[in-house]
DNA sequence: TGTGGCGGTGCAAACGATTGCTTCTACGCC
DNA sequence: GGCGTAGAAGCAATCGTTTGCACCGCCACA
């Protein structure tokens, strides 16, 4: 309760100098000192409950063993895995995590910015990168070590840790095409987003691929990865191809406001209507009906940020890696073949 | 890319000694210097993109802005709102959260504890509290802020914000007890955890209240909040009790492992088995069935955690608060009046 | 004209660790 | 017996702020 007790108050207990009870404290620089002295000070540090200040060690040695985790909302169930992957590597080397939530308000990513630089943290693990991203400009500019997660940016001077997102959407697109479908519809992201944009011209490019079209009424972009904007979204797409038979999302959090439409409106998923989202978010199994989507290994995502940024804290080459970790398709009963095939090959039997 | 700058590179370009500038660029000792000298400094800053080092300055100032938040996983769905309302709240005042996550470990409990105590949080929120715990006797020892929340503990020398256990309990009880269900079970949580033992108790005293029984086989035990805890409590429960007719589960996810047990057993839910869960976890309306449960303002309080711990750093009183807030019963699909009731109060009409 | 007060600044000492350098001691070797 | 050396410990500067105190004009008032 008394005030803390400082390295120098170990060093009197035990009788040395403070500078050799720091290096008797500090296992690199151990050696430096005898034994015998090394056992009396760690005794003594024992005994006084000592703990080191973090804070005149940051200053002297200009490391904080802090890491900044800017995020746009830790209630989207996407980031919290992501963000307990990054932590748990980190926590084995010693640092810790500074989070911030930004709403996904440009000047509250700038106060929230400023906060983590005057903390001093020794590097930032970013899930906010808008493509082109002002802020990514001035990070690099103050030297500091930047790890992009989940979303990319144009500049290839940061490393980023990135689900193959064009694979992904390929994939829940092909599950389609295979069911029989033909008109199938795209619930995109924002387009300043690396996913939203990524994902929508992998939907493009795979119905091509297969001979389908991919006109633009079919395709309906959202302003956020919400189940409010999947839910209006869905609403204009409807309304404008009611003969959709199929509707690729590319979130699944855009697809939960869909099925809200598709419940208001009568039409069965996935009897008359087949979905899948992206993500996999937990408990997207549990929803009604159970989602199909594509799975991201989203603990890994951040686990991998957090070891790509510990590299580059620990020998700054900085040489900047770009990690693409592989999705998996996850069939569940959102999706099924299309009504009027479903009648032509069914009933014959 | 090169060095930052300091307080004395604003000072030279401004041509003023460092301590005038210092008190310059803080608001709260603005007026010490003249207006003309202010204006002189703050331009120099902003030329030079000067970010206060909060490092050196919490050597100085001994506070870090900084607080330690405690929590057993991120990935459990109640965690994210309550950080979120903590952090919301701090932030407006300057201060930024150090994330630490225990994986209900002991041991790593205590190392997430030590890391904080390095970095010299200035006060710690702590979502983790066991009735009995001894970290909580060291945080007083060292006389650390400390702020409980969700959970609560024995000792009475902590703030603490809770949602009122008892009164969630009752009212699914009671709403059970409204549809006509007598023979009612539960699954209990950990009874080391105020919420756990809280709950049970509220469950016994509410059935008596209304001159139902609560047989000790009646109640099961879970040794954690999660699905497979509330899985297999609720095979035994079933094993012995074959006659409920109705659950009242001490936490949403302990419900929905026993929605899974009722599938694999083809028990009809609510048709055959009524079931209540306890929190409102995010998309809980989404699951099959939508669940009917008891809302918890995770967020708010959260929030209140951070209002209480803030006040407390302002004005160090050390005057202990503990805040209860209302619970909400959410009546979804889960829960029906039971089938025996069912088919004899239907059959005369 | 002397004195008191006050607004504005500068000076320098902290805060608590790390670390390059110096100092001291003891020992081995020629 | 003297010198070189290595191992162990001490000295003191340093990191970048904040802040109590000293200082210095200047003005007002007696």
């Amino acid at each position: 309760m008394s005030r803390a007790s400082t390295l120098s108050d170990v060093a009197r207990r035990a009788g040395v100098h403070q500078a050799t009870a720091s290096r008797a404290l500090n296992p690199a620089s151990r050696h430096l000192v005898s034994k015998s002295t090394a056992e009396r000070v760690l005794v003594a540090a024992r005994e006084l409950g000592y703990v080191p200040n973090g804070i005149a060690r940051g200053l002297r040695t200009n490391r904080s063993h802090t890491v900044g985790v800017i995020i746009p909302d830790l209630m989207n169930p996407l980031f919290p895995p992501i963000v307990r992957g990054i932590e748990d590597v980190l926590a084995d080397e010693g640092y810790t995590a500074l989070l911030a939530n930004t709403d996904n308000d440009e000047q509250r990513e700038r106060t929230q910015f400023e906060a983590l630089v005057t903390r001093r943290v020794d590097g930032i693990i970013m899930a906010t990168a808008r493509r082109d991203h002002p802020l990514l400009a001035e990070a690099a500019h103050r030297g500091l070590k930047v790890v992009l997660v989940n979303r990319d940016t144009e500049r290839a001077d940061f490393s980023a840790v990135t689900t193959d997102d064009w694979l992904g959407v390929a994939m829940a697109t092909e599950h389609m095409i295979g069911l029989g479908h033909q008109r199938i519809g795209h619930l995109s992201g924002p387009p300043g987003l690396s996913t939203g944009s990524t994902r929508v011209r992998s939907f493009r490019e795979t119905l091509h691929s297969h001979r389908l079209d991919a006109p633009p009424e079919y395709i309906e972009v959202c302003d956020a990865y919400s189940e409010a904007a999947g839910a209006s979204a869905t609403r204009l797409l409807l309304d404008r191809a009611p003969e959709l038979t199929a509707i690729v999302a590319a979130n699944d959090l855009l697809a939960l406001g869909a099925c809200d439409v598709f419940r208001e409106r009568g039409i069965a998923c996935p009897e008359r209507m087949s979905i899948t989202g992206f993500n996999d978010m937990p408990f997207a199994d549990k929803f009604h009906p159970a989602l199909t989507t594509v799975r991201v290994p989203h603990y890994d995502l951040g686990a991998e940020a957090g070891r790509l940024l510990l590299e580059q804290l620990m020998q700054p080459t900085h040489l900047t890696k770009r990690l693409s970790l592989p999705p998996k398709l996850i069939v569940r009963a959102s999706t099924a073949p299309p009504y009027d095939a479903n009648t032509s090959t069914s009933n014959p039997a």
